[in-house]
DNA sequence: GTATTTTCTTGTCTTATGACAAGAATAAGA
DNA sequence: TCTTATTCTTGTCATAAGACAAGAAAATAC
């Protein structure tokens, strides 16, 4: 019961009556992972949402050369959801992979419709997940275009330091959008 | 009712009766804005979202240094959802402009609500809208981390070739995240 | 249709970042 | 614990893109 407080935090403010958040809950089942397992592999068909229970974890493409490149992190209480292909039920591009052992709540996408189409609160919720997680993107974008890699390091050790402690040097770096060479050169530049 | 037809081709297909398809369509009202105008001022809240029947729009934001960064174009049949701070009645932080003359439809918060609660289809359709949205971004994002100037401006070539035509050298240059001199260069290496 | 403003091109020089490679440090495996 | 593999650092050199400035071309206004 005491995991469900993650949830609990996230759902339980969203206006429903406890039978029906009770309710809502029982959609979600518990997994684990391993470190350096795949969650979700490119290629097939995402079969839910997660919320991170405990651990961490990232996402990745490999580019048109062969590289891998880091798309986002996930840390504890983050959603993972790879709209493009839990909505349309088409294959993903992306893999997700457990940067430590990693605990998650699953939600598949039967009982998410269910749920989605049942209560109002949850829909509104759900959107507004998703307007938000487009907003961060849209930050980033933007931030890949404006600032220069130095300033790029630099806000996400002030706004996401568990990447900094938890992500490698290589990881960081294709996320930020530089080789690791350069990031090397910018951590020594800071310190 | 000729107009209809750019509606009637993204929403008349999403499953809903005639009758159900009618009203929903009774909550869009048509409105012109002419080359130059804002159509949303950054500061305020979205109050609808929008579909372009005719005309050229782009988006952009005021960087820390006072430069204009144009974040996107809007040509016929596009979308425009500025999903942060319509969802959330946030003020936004982005400006939409017409680049020409402009006819659109608005859809209004409140028929949104309405609509968005009463029809299944129109929520799926939704969503889908989003999720695809999201994919586009995160294509976007991934091409300036994994390409460089030249091959942005090529793919947009290929794939967008109404922005290459209506949008100036500087606000496709911001668009790519490259300065308008460098753009220009790239325009005559390429031919 | 001329004047004025805006957009686009081109030149020179600077700078951030990449490519490649070799060694150091750290982590993982046996 | 020792060995091997992985990750990180550092050096040298190459290159894409920026900064600044001046002129050409095009669009807009009067």
């Amino acid at each position: 019961m005491d995991d469900r407080k993650v949830l609990f935090e996230e759902l339980g403010t969203i206006g429903l009556t406890t039978d029906e958040f009770e309710n809502l809950i029982k959609g979600y089942q518990k997994i684990t992972i391993k470190k350096g397992d795949l969650l979700i592999k490119s290629g097939t068909v995402v079969k839910g949402y997660y919320f991170v229970i405990s651990g961490f974890l990232r996402s990745f493409i490999i580019d048109f050369e062969g590289n891998e490149v880091t798309t986002n992190f996930y840390g504890k209480d983050a959603l993972i959801l790879e709209g493009h292909s839990f909505f349309m039920q088409i294959p993903t591009k992306e893999d997700i992979q457990a940067v430590e052992d990693c605990e998650l709540w699953v939600k598949k996408l039967e009982t998410f419709n269910k749920d989605f189409n049942l209560y109002k609160e949850y829909r509104d919720w759900g959107r507004s997940r998703l307007a938000s997680d487009f907003f961060s993107l849209k930050e980033r974008t933007l931030s890949m275009i404006t600032d220069k890699a130095s300033s790029r390091y630099k806000k996400l050790i002030k706004n996401n330091p568990e990447i900094i402690k938890k992500a490698s040097l290589k990881h960081i770096a294709s996320f930020l959008g530089i080789t690791d060479t350069s990031l090397s050169r910018i951590r020594k530049e800071i310190s």
